[in-house]
DNA sequence: AGAATAGTGTCTGTTAGACATTATTAA
DNA sequence: TTAATAATGTCTAACAGACACTATTCT
């Protein structure tokens, strides 16, 4: 086969959500090229210890995070002669999530690892094409947040309904009725209600836990199908 | 970097709707491994002739049709190390839609392709795990079909209602209702009626287009919620 | 006229949006 | 008691499903 094969590495997309900020982990590249600048977690596959490029994509996580997201998916492959210098390239990108107190720790203690405010990023410069690849899964994430429970995986075990209401808000970036989010959290049938009720300065709110092996639901209808 | 690169490569679920029934392209393997059994169109990315990934799923529906489908569009990755025999594989699926008629006469003159319908597929054994790579894509084509126009890419140029149904209810494998269609049709703005009708053994029916440069407009909610 | 197919009118069902009302807690 | 937050009740809006009805064409 006379083919030039092309690099193909993995890249993750890794989102949580903190003080109502949508946030990506991005981590200072150690090696040529673009050395010391901010880029996506990823790397080659090991075709001896992954499995699959899943596998690929969390190992790469893990050793920069210490943590497995509670979230992972493919986004979309990604190639073309001039996206990197070494020459042709393809990646496949995965966007992922994570509640943020799960990794706070271990990231503080990795300096080359850091979580950075979407909404901050036209002030860096990323390696690579990777700002682009960062708002790819920013419209998914968006658009998937319109027709399913996936905030829910930027929340720690128990969470109240307020919160995931605050997380879902600041993903889309627009108001949402609580009351529609509280209808499809029954509707779903994905989360259990604890014997168990936190406070919040006002009326206990009742917490609850995504049941165990439950699988996010879609519905059948968007939320917010207007624009403003 | 000690890494072995993956054998990387892209095949295409090429699909077409025909006879009311719903047909894949598959062609005969020239070589080793899986040396004559049907498999996925596809092969390796060539970084002088492929821009990027969809370049190559274009050139190689090209090669064995001699037409660009209508649509494209990427599926998702398929990894691991026991899925080829030559070791190791990355695979990037595409799947495709093309009008019948626009690719028939090609197809018929290169005996190495050929349309198979979806629902015979268990009679063949197909090369590497491409049945599982359909399956894949059938799924991903059924959903779209509830909250997408993506069925007109299957038509000719010109076209009536009734056969946009037709094709939609020839995917998903369950009646819809023509009055919801047209109010799709309506409310999409793909579409142009064109000043021409066509006869079909009653009155005469409104011929439409697709708008030149109209994108694919995904609706806010699913066709057929409930299961039957 | 009658059969066949195209297109419309309109009522029902479901679920999201809006927002008022009630419930519960801490200070 | 008051402020704050949680939860519910309920009306409206949008749009898909159902299906009757009208329109147009051919034989």
């Amino acid at each position: 086969m006379a083919f030039k094969n092309p690099l193909f590495t993995v890249d993750s997309v890794l989102f949580t959500v903190h003080n109502n900020t949508l946030k990506v982990l991005l981590v200072q590249r150690a090696e040529a090229p673009f050395l010391g600048q901010w880029a996506l977690p990823g790397g080659f596959v090991d075709v001896d210890q992954d499995a699959n490029t899943d596998a690929t994509a969390h190992r790469k996580l893990r050793d920069k995070t210490g943590f497995t997201p509670q979230y992972l998916e493919q986004l979309q492959v990604i190639s073309g002669a001039q996206r990197d210098p070494r020459g042709y390239s393809v990646t496949l990108a995965y966007y992922a999530l994570v509640a943020h107190q799960n990794v706070s720790p271990k990231i503080a203690s990795v300096a080359l690892a850091q979580w950075i405010a979407v909404q901050d990023l036209p002030q860096y410069t990323l390696a690579f094409d990777h700002a682009h690849i960062i708002a790819l899964a920013q419209a998914r994430l968006q658009q998937k947040t319109l027709y399913s429970m996936i905030p829910a995986f930027c929340l720690p075990e128990r969470f109240t309904i307020a919160q995931l209401q605050q997380v879902i808000e600041t993903i889309i970036e627009k108001p949402i009725q609580r009351k529609s989010l509280m209808r499809r959290l029954e509707a779903s049938d994905m989360f259990a209600a604890l014997d168990e009720k936190t406070s919040s300065g006002g009326r206990l709110a009742q917490l609850y836990s995504i049941k165990a092996g439950a699988d996010l639901v879609n519905f059948e209808r968007n939320l917010m199908a207007k624009d403003e």
